[in-house]
RNA sequence: GGACAGGUGGCCGAGUGGCUUAAGGCGCACGCCUGGAAAGCGUGUGGUGGGGAAACUCACUCGCGGGUUCGAAUCCCGCCCUGUCCGCCA
């Protein structure tokens, strides 16, 4: 969400983001509505305060008369014309008002200056870590995890459709093993405060973070009940502090928390579906942080080496990409994809989504801190990325340390967690 | 789910229609006092929006939203949350 004042002193810093998502020509008779709405909205402001100063002085005057019992009859119909055209005023504030909010919630986060322009053609690799095994020979993680007796596709198809899986015996383990080890990591090694959290939010929870009002038909929603499952514990976890106050000396502070993800993935039908690809429920750690604006950039960094250190620890060759504005998300101003390689299937798979978000989600969602006592409150910026998503960890996992007879040799840091140092 | 009791500023707490532009206290900040501190005394202490270069000023804000009224923290209606008890339940 942006500040009513980007329409006024900064629109073509707007324009020009809009531009480089590819999104101007969508997004141009939306500024200009909201530049018009702003200047008419302001308008209206300045006519309804005028009144109520009035009406507050009339009523003033009312009390003192009838304290000295004196007639007030002239000034209360003054002040019930007055009421009336407050009312009238208010109203046709209150539309401008709602109308401007819609726009202002639907236009994108305006991207960071070193973010390609372009579509997801202009990403840009930035580094690569490990060595990609190369795919001769290796299998794809389903027939591994099929020989394995790890993963039931058919009966979590059964159970609730496609998308959704059933991991037994080792695999269950295997989840639950990531979960200790992930949170573990970063809570003695990164410093995070560990949460644990409600997967199913609120409305106000989901405009927060950036979810809606737009992408409502990405949802999973409780009928009756205005409550939705959590697409990410960025959901939850960035909402902690919704509509607080925190004090500068307690930033920067990072939070993990592991929860399922519920996505419908209602534009993807058909893509990446086999396997542990895509699901449309899947386990996650997740790391949120709380910023000044100032140490944005390095947190920022700090964060995504975190999630990197995670995937070095498993040794998993992989790779950095910073995501062009256009396949950056709306309320991110800048992504870093991490991306493992998975050699059965051939292919880099996105594990980790590191994002900053400026001041962009505590706008929605309220989020500031004060620098130092007595000071003016200032939204805090906010970061978070997956460290990381189980489902497609576990299949490079599966790939990458596969040996020749199907069976599956696990890094060192798991053993403790699996109590095995080898599947199968 | 039912009954009852509550929700006031950073915290406690007064306040049943206009002399409250939210009393008083605590905390906090600054000043006086002191060799230094404590105590004491004094002053100041929220947020949002509009106008203004600023000083400042206006409006809103007593859980949220409506309503009654010239005027609402106060009266009415709906909702949310918290507590206690009952019911149900992992």
């Amino acid at each position: 969400m942006h500040d009513y004042r980007v329409l006024r002193d900064d629109v073509e810093m707007l324009r020009g983001a809009m531009e480089r998502r590819g999104k101007r020509d969508q997004y141009e008779p939306v500024i200009a509505r909201g530049i018009a709405l702003d200047a008419s909205r302001r308008a209206m402001i300045q006519a309804v305060e005028e009144k109520k100063a009035a009406r507050n002085q009339n009523s003033q005057e009312v009390a003192r008369r009838k304290r000295n019992k004196e007639d007030a009859e002239e000034l209360i119909a003054a002040g019930r014309l007055l009421g009336e055209e407050i009312a009238g005023l208010e109203y046709e504030l209150g539309q401008s008002q709602a109308d401007l909010d819609a726009i202002l919630l639907d236009l994108p986060n305006v991207t960071l200056d070193e973010v390609p322009a372009g579509d997801e053609s202009a990403n840009r690799i930035e580094k690569s870590w490990g060595t990609p095994r190369d795919g001769a020979g290796c299998k794809p993680h389903w027939e591994l995890a099929a020989q394995l007796g790890i993963l039931d596709l058919e009966r979590g198809a059964k159970i609730s459709g496609s998308g959704f899986v059933v991991m037994r015996g080792a695999g269950a383990r295997l989840t639950r093993a990531l979960m200790n080890l992930f949170i573990d990591l970063h809570t003695r090694e990164h410093g995070y405060e560990e949460v644990w959290v409600p997967v199913l939010v609120n409305r106000r929870t989901m405009i927060g973070t950036g979810q809606l009002p737009k992408f409502e038909e990405d949802m999973y929603a409780i009928r009756d009940e205005e409550m939705y499952l959590v697409p990410t514990a960025e959901v939850p976890v960035t909402n902690l502090y919704r509509d607080e106050i925190l004090t500068g000396a307690e930033l920067p502070r990072g939070f993990v928390a592991y929860t399922p993800c519920f996505r419908r993935e209602a534009g993807a039908a058909g893509k990446d579906t086999r396997g542990l690809l895509r699901l449309h429920q899947f386990d996650k750690v997740e790391i949120v942080r709380y910023t000044t604006p100032e140490q944005s950039p390095e947190e920022h960094e700090r964060l995504t080496r975190h999630a990197e250190t995670l995937l070095e620890r498993l040794g998993l060759p992989y790779r950095r990409v910073l995501l062009a504005a256009g396949d950056t998300g709306q309320s991110s101003a800048k992504t870093w994809d991490l991306e493992a390689w998975a050699p059965g299937v051939g292919k880099y798979l996105e594990v980790s989504s590191c994002s900053t978000f400026t001041d962009y989600q505590a706008r929605r969602a309220n989020i500031r801190y004060r620098p130092a006592a007595g000071e003016k409150p200032r939204f805090v910026h906010t970061l978070n990325g997956s460290g990381l998503a189980f489902p497609r960890v576990i299949a490079c996992l599966l790939e990458h340390y596969q040996q020749p007879d199907g069976t599956v040799r696990l890094p060192e840091v798991l053993h403790p967690y699996m109590g095995t140092a080898v599947l199968g």
